[in-house]
RNA sequence: GCCCCCAUCGUCUAGGGGACCAGGACGUGGCCCUUUCAAGGCCAAGACCGGGGUUCGAAUCCCCGUGGGGGCACCA
């Protein structure tokens, strides 16, 4: 184990949480615990713009639900607090001064209209669209004169025109650019509030972040932010660059909506609500990117602690493949014992509008654990028993190559054989209906198809016998009657 | 247009010069089991982007091409 890692989640508040941010906030989470570091959430919220009330409590929600608990943050504080960086915003215009009296940074009056004029002059040239030095060449005189007279100002940086610049990603190795083909970035904005580029960089530093994980986006301004790392004097963190998740037919970064046919969600809130398990989604997050070894795939999250590794991080893209979520929820949903499950189905039968409780749902997960993927599929298959009555479909009660008259002829002889029940007992009443069959020369199958439809109303179910065991006498039979008039008065 | 990154089955990936006529998983097809659906078991199809090097030897290293992704805001 290496030395404990102070690893930070980063989200700005513009939006809802997504898969793609909740992997990193996985990988975060990992890394500290694995390390016996800490795991802490900043806002970066400098965006007064494109804020979004509520972002930040359902970031919460969801890092919460999927089980990463944070050490350090705006809700519960820390030594380095604050942790929101709307509420930081001397220390950054503090450190933009301390970059221009450096001669690292310059104040820049230029307009947003003239930028855009020259942008677009930029781009009609062919050329790339780059601050033009304008006030770059300014003396610092006459800048501060401009400053102090209260003309509306930015600071930039002073990227170097020469040379290139180097930086040490943990997947990649070295990541060069020419100084050149960087930009003269805007440090602080007219507002007097920060950018990306100098919030981040100077809190990684205050908040002594070891590993800075991120996505590969920031890879082309990657080389800036190592200048302004130097141009600070500040040791760098470890620089560690996730590939991005891409939309499951791989074209394209993750897109809020998407589907072949049908769309799947892509926040964890959403997945909660569709029957999914926050231990699936994350074995399934953090799979996508990384890898253990050749065969291993099922991870509980303290699997995931103990084995996970920055050097098994993969550099390339991946498409996000919901099939495989299908996958790992029926893994996960299978691997709970039987009063968990019933406890986790409680919320979703509700959601259905059937109120039940736990105890209630007991005696059927054992039926249900083995064929749902997800909880919501369980819901769907084994309502029935909470239902005060099913409507099969008449269609649906005959009987696989059979008349329905045929049919009929089956439902009534299935009732005076479970009238000879005192109480249905699985073993007795499976010989008694496979007799039945036999008596009436239908194979098992024609019989127990009609059967579930007439007891469950569906054609998929639990096994049958079981159901029936569970639903009692009593119900089973008022079931089977209605199946019988049913079939009756559809001829 | 410019810059950066990536490149193994449809998808996620193992692989870091000989162990690879390339392994696992999802998905797909088939069979078995079977009261439906699942689950489980077995089997099958399915990939090293192309071209040059380096080397006795390349999926693995280098170069070029191509393809894909990302970035080029007073957003993050």
């Amino acid at each position: 184990m290496s030395s404990p890692a102070r690893v930070r989640f980063a989200p700005s508040p513009t939006g809802r949480l997504h898969i793609g941010g909740a992997r990193t906030a996985l990988y975060d989470y990992l890394l500290a615990r694995q390390t016996g570091g800490k795991f802490v959430i900043r806002i970066e919220d400098t965006d007064r713009m494109r804020f979004v009330p509520g972002a930040e409590a359902e970031i919460y929600a969801a890092l919460s639900w999927l089980g990463m608990e944070w050490d350090e943050g705006p809700d519960i504080g820390g030594p380095y607090a604050p942790y929101r960086q709307s509420e930081r915003t001397e220390i950054y215009l503090e450190h933009a001064k301390m970059l221009v009296d450096s001669d690292h940074a310059y104040y820049c009056f230029c307009t947003a209209e003239r930028l855009a004029t020259v942008r677009k002059e930029q781009q009609a040239r062919k050329q790339a669209p780059r601050y033009d030095g304008l006030c770059r060449r300014l003396s610092p005189e006459e800048a501060l004169d401009r400053k102090n007279a209260g003309e509306s100002h930015v600071i930039r940086f002073k990227t170097p025109r020469q040379g290139k610049t180097t930086g040490i990603d943990a997947i990649r190795g070295e990541i060069t650019v020419e100084n050149a083909s960087l930009d003269d970035y805007i440090l602080l904005k007219s507002d007097g509030l920060p950018v990306y580029h100098l919030a981040a960089m100077v809190d990684d530093h205050l908040m002594e972040i070891t590993h800075v994980l991120r996505t590969s986006e920031w890879l082309p301004t990657f080389p800036l932010h190592v200048l302004i790392y130097e141009a600070f004097d500040w040791e760098q963190p470890a620089w560690v660059h996730m590939s991005v998740l891409l939309n499951p037919s791989g074209k394209g970064k993750l897109s809020k909506r998407h589907g072949s046919g049908g769309a799947h969600a892509i926040y964890p809130i959403e997945l909660k609500e569709a029957g999914y398990m926050p231990e699936a989604v994350v074995n399934w997050l953090a799979l996508m990117g990384w890898s253990y070894d050749d065969r291993t795939e099922f991870f509980s999250m303290s699997d995931l602690i103990g084995k996970f590794s920055l050097a098994k991080l993969n550099a390339s893209p991946a498409a996000v493949n919901f099939s495989k979520l299908d996958h790992f929820n029926g893994l996960h949903i299978r691997s709970l014992s039987e009063e968990d499950l019933a406890s986790r189905l409680v919320p979703h039968f509700y959601a259905a509008e059937i109120e039940v409780t736990v105890a209630q749902l007991r005696p059927i997960v054992p039926l249900i654990q083995e064929r749902s993927r997800t909880l919501d599929e369980a819901v769907e298959m084994s309502g029935f028993f909470f239902r005060d009555a099913v409507q099969p479909d008449p269609q649906q009660l005959i009987g696989k190559n059979m008349s329905p008259a045929e049919s009929a002829a089956a439902l009534a002889r299935s009732i005076e054989v479970i009238q000879g029940f005192d109480r249905l007992d699985t073993e007795s009443l499976e010989l008694s209906l496979r007799k039945l069959s036999g008596d009436l020369d239908l194979k098992v199958g024609q019989l127990f198809g009609i059967l579930r439809v007439a007891v469950t109303g569906q054609r998929v179910s639990p096994p049958l016998i079981e159901t029936m065991e569970i639903l009692g006498k009593e119900l089973v039979l008022e079931r089977l009657k209605q199946a019988t008039e049913l079939l009756e008065s559809s001829k």
